[in-house]
RNA sequence: GGGCGCAUAGCUCAGUUGGUUAGAGCGUCUCUCUUACACAGAGAAGGUCAGGGGUUCGAGUCCCUUUGCGCCCACCA
């Protein structure tokens, strides 16, 4: 019948990738696709996000989906306002998550190690393998519906991030806030590198406490008995604690123990760090392994020994369990002490096990030499500025959170002994011994001249590069125009899982470098969960792929899952039945709309040339409402007061909510009752069905429009359909300014409340609850849907209203229009009347018909008990201090509600007398 | 040990300056393939907003407290 005939359900499979590949080839994910203005336009603040860099090792997750889809929102939303809005797409080379995957697959394919292999070739594979992963998660993001400027693409390697990173460690190299010196570190015995603190996770695992006898020197009987969870670390002891105020220990400080099975002596000492009542009340020192045992350790002047190697082996400190593993030492050292009639009791106990965030095993202190960032001056900066209220987080509550952390922060190890990654710009040479740490790489030595130069083999912590996202990805250290204009960015957004690891730094390294706040807004968003609430990782295998889901349901159906089941920084669980459920209201929206484009489209056959264009062409304004149903000044009064609170959401970062607000305006007062209305009003033909496609359109259009950020796809293939039906048809006025893409459409600004609308919301609200009262009538009559009822209203205030609108509406509840009497009062008949009360509408129906049945008394009863509460209710509160205190309107509000229960009940009262 | 969050309908959750009779989706029960949509329409059932106390004319919302669950930080062997 028209060119319009679109397909019955909204087929996203065809159309994701199609309308995405329109929106990059017309440029609009770049701030500007001005070629002359590349973005750039002094008179406006942009609007800018840098991405949390995916890892190129693997496949998206759920965490993917929901940053861009929560990042793409809010680009889209400022694109939309005019706000030159860029948002710079990059991934992260992610050093050990990297590395490890590589090595793996390397095992698995060539069967060789990467040692085998050698650095260089190693690389090499590293980068083939970055190659491969980085367009996977790339068109992933892409499918995603990522508005990001692809022109901008950054990699934490690549040429100029590296010239960043170099130029970030050289500055704090110069200023002093980088040392390398021996410390006690993370050491991951299975990756065989550093790791910060960060990077290790605790579990409780059952395990046991180890009591046993620190024989005295000199002496065959005294001993101090000690506890411990490690016995393998014996072997590193270098002296006996216990509390100075200790009566049971006090006589044997300064007296010398002897470490089992090695008989070396070691030192009794009294530190006040013990405490007497856990355990034995005496503690073994084992500064080499143990955090608090260093810090003992330092303040008693006691050696450091080092009982494990890299490999977590047992060294030359343990003697005969030289060259044991660290597990196989703790059981073999625990029997020959046992032999040794040392041991006194094992018990069970609940252990704290330190585990490697990517390798999972246990993590063992130990004594190396590393490259550490002496992070207090750049945190006190960083604290400030967020205490200065420079830089807001979202929700406030992670402020506490980042307070806390700052406040007790440790200096951080960035040395890792890995191949993958950024290598530490630091020379040392071989003839007088010195460092050189410079930009470029040097060819000599700078203290002696000596060409004799070895670069230092580790490299960064993956998050030093990190840390400089937010501008090296703008140029830094160059001043380049992106820098200049679009730096410092505007919202980070992310999980808040990586507030330390991520934001924390990037702020603390935005301070430093760039002497600005690198953005002003975090906003952290919850984790997803799977269906039983557990937080999704691969380690614990339930992390499911959003790409069969995407699949299924489409890419809006999850984006609008994700954005409006959340709640900032709220964990949310995801289910197959929510996307589901959103699939359906995108297949609402489309549905709605192909109505909307054949309603345009009929128009040409309607023949609307004599009505001439000009009451329809001009803006809907107060004029228009004399021209206005009762259905259309409603539509347009609640879409307004949705744009404005949709507008006040936003502002609020309250997408959720605002995403709520739009499905029920559009589902529920839009298609369920709007479209209905206009049905009829097509029908009349004319001006009337002019001024009625001309209503549909715009309640259409905004609506898209404040849907495309959440759901662009749907929202971009349908509004194309629209914005052609106008433009050929009577109404192509309306269109004549559109753009040609939804992406770049004005967003749209709220106005005013105009004075007319409380009203007509009321006047429709109450023909709403007349007719759900008929259908609700016709169910419990069961009545023939086709069967159509004779009817007389009877009412005194709302008279002239309803005499104008229920005749118009009597289809919305299988009304004969030829059959409504509207009038202000008519005799009680119960032979002839079956009355129904709504509000303060009395409807009665023709006796004849039926009787009120015992179930409707009983619901008419219910009802009246319902009225004669709030009226008791109202009226003692109304007769309290309410009255005296509150608001004058709010007590009005209250004065207004009893008078109509009064008005009902009396209905209702009269109903059942009958 | 310190900090934070959650507890609202059978399930999953909204409810952000305290102000109508606390909402939605799913699920359940009844009808209907009505010319945009059965991925739908219409109707219905279902809640002492975890317990206790307080502030207030008024509390799901603010304060205190108890209980249960979860998370983060710290890491007493």
């Amino acid at each position: 019948m028209t060119e319009y005939q679109l397909p019955k359900t909204y087929d996203f499979k065809s159309t994701e990738p199609r309308i995405y590949a329109m929106w990059e080839q017309g440029g609009y994910f770049q701030p500007s696709n001005d070629p002359n203005q590349p973005g750039f336009d002094p008179a406006k603040k942009p609007f800018v996000i840098s991405i949390p860099p995916p890892n190129v090792t693997g496949e998206l997750h759920h965490g993917h989906v929901m940053f861009v889809a929560m990042e793409d929102l809010m680009i889209r939303y400022h694109r939309m306002k005019g706000i030159p809005a860029l948002w710079v797409p990059g991934t992260d080379h992610a050093g050990i998550a990297t590395q490890l995957q590589v090595e793996k697959d390397l095992l698995r394919t060539e069967e060789v190690t990467r040692e085998e292999l050698g650095r260089e070739k190693f690389l090499e594979r590293a980068w083939a393998w970055k190659v491969k992963y980085h367009s996977l998660i790339t068109q992933q993001i892409r499918r995603l519906g990522a508005s990001c400027d692809w022109s901008r693409e950054r990699f934490t390697l690549d040429e100029g991030l590296s010239k960043a990173v170099r130029e970030a460690f050289v500055r704090l190299y110069e200023k002093g806030l980088i040392y390398r010196g021996p410390r006690l570190i993370n050491w991951s015995p299975g990756l065989k590198t550093a790791v910060s603190d960060l990077e290790v996770e605790y579990a409780e695992e059952p395990g046991k406490l180890y009591y046993f006898k620190y024989m005295l020197a000199g002496s065959k009987t005294d001993f101090i008995p000690v506890a411990t969870t490690r016995p393998e670390t014996i072997l590193g002891d270098t002296a006996v604690a216990v509390h100075p105020d200790d009566k049971r220990y006090k006589k044997f400080v300064g007296r010398k123990a002897l470490v089992p099975m090695l008989g070396r002596e070691i030192p009794v000492i009294a530190d006040a760090y013990v405490t007497r009542e856990f355990g034995t009340g005496a503690l073994k020192i084992t500064p080499g392994h143990d955090p608090n045992d260093y810090e003992i350790g330092q303040r008693h002047g006691l050696p450091v020994l080092s009982m494990l190697d890299r490999e977590a082996k047992v060294t030359e400190i343990g003697g005969p369990y030289a060259g044991l593993d660290r597990f196989v030492c703790r059981e073999k050292l625990w029997a020959d002490m046992q032999a040794a009639g040392l041991v006194i009791k094992e018990e069970p106990y609940t252990l704290n096990v330190p585990h490697s965030e990517r390798g999972g095993e246990i993590v063992e202190p130990m004594i190396s030499t590393q490259w550490f960032v002496k992070i207090q001056p750049l945190a006190e900066a960083a604290l400030k500025a967020v205490r200065d209220g420079h830089i807001t987080i979202i929700p406030e509550r992670f402020e506490k959170v980042y307070y806390n952390w700052m406040e007790n922060i440790k200096d951080w190890c960035i040395s890792r002994q890995l191949w993958w990654g950024h290598r530490i710009p630091v020379w040392y040479c071989d003839d007088c011994g010195k460092q050189t740490c410079t930009r470029a790489d040097p060819t000599q030595c700078a203290h002696c001249g000596s060409q004799q130069l070895r670069q230092d083999p580790d490299v960064l912590d993956t998050w030093f590069s990190s840390g400089l996202w937010p501008f090296s990805t703008l140029g830094w250290p160059e001043e380049t125009p992106d820098y200049k204009y679009f730096y410092p960015t505007t919202m980070m957004e992310t999980g808040y899982d990586i507030l330390f690891f991520w934001v924390a730094r990037m702020i603390m390294d935005g301070l430093e470098f760039t002497g600005q706040e690198p953005f002003s807004t975090v906003y952290l968003h919850g984790l997803i969960r799977d269906e039983l609430g557990v937080k999704m990782s691969k380690s614990k295998g339930n992390a499911s792929d959003p790409a069969p889901l995407m699949d299924e349901y489409g890419t809006d159906a999850l984006r609008f899952t994700l954005l409006v089941g959340s709640t900032p920084g709220n964990d949310m669980t995801l289910s197959l039945k929510k996307v589901e459920g959103n699939r359906n209201f995108a297949n609402k929206i489309w549905n709605a709309g192909r109505f909307v484009i054949s309603a345009i489209s009929s128009l040409q056959k309607i023949g609307t040339q004599e009505s001439g264009n000009q009451a329809f062409s001009q803006n809907p304004d107060t004029q228009s409402l004399n021209t206005w149903s009762l259905a259309d000044s409603w539509i347009w009064a609640r879409l307004q007061s949705l744009v404005r609170e949709v507008e006040r959401l936003f502002q609020a970062y309250q997408y959720g909510e605002a995403g709520r607000q739009i499905y029920e305006f559009f589902w529920n007062d839009f298609a369920d009752w709007y479209v209905e209305a206009a049905k009829r009003q097509m029908a009349l033909g004319g001006e009337r069905a002019l001024q009625t496609a001309q209503m549909l359109a715009r309640v259409l259009d905004i609506s898209l429009r404040l849907l495309h950020p959440i759901t662009p796809f749907v929202t971009e293939e349908l509004w194309g359909h629209l914005r052609r039906a106008l433009l050929a048809s009577p109404l192509a006025e309306l269109a004549k300014d559109w753009p040609k893409a939804l992406i770049i459409a004005s967003w749209p600004e709220p106005r005013p409340e105009e004075g007319w609308e409380a009203e007509k919301v009321a006047d429709f609200k109450l023909i709403q609850n007349i007719h759900s009262g008929i259908r609700n009538l016709r169910t419990e009559k069961k009545l023939n849907p086709r069967q159509r009822l004779s009817a007389t209203f009877v009412s005194g205030r709302n008279l002239e209203m309803l005499q104008q609108q229920v005749p118009g509406t009597a289809y919305f509840s299988g009304l004969d229009p030829e059959k409504v009497v509207v009038t202000n009062a008519i005799e009680y008949n119960p032979e002839i009347h079956y009355p129904l009360v709504i509000d303060t509408v009395e409807i009665y129906f023709p006796a004849s018909e039926w009787g009120i049945s015992p179930k409707e008394r009983t619901r008419i009863q219910k009802e009246l008990t319902e009225s004669q509460i709030q009226m008791d209710r109202l009226e003692k509160l109304l007769g309290s201090d309410f009255a005296i205190k509150a608001p004058a309107p709010v007590v009005q509000k209250e004065r207004d509600r009893l008078a109509a229960f009064q008005e009902t009940a009396a209905k209702l009262k009269a109903q059942l007398e009958l």
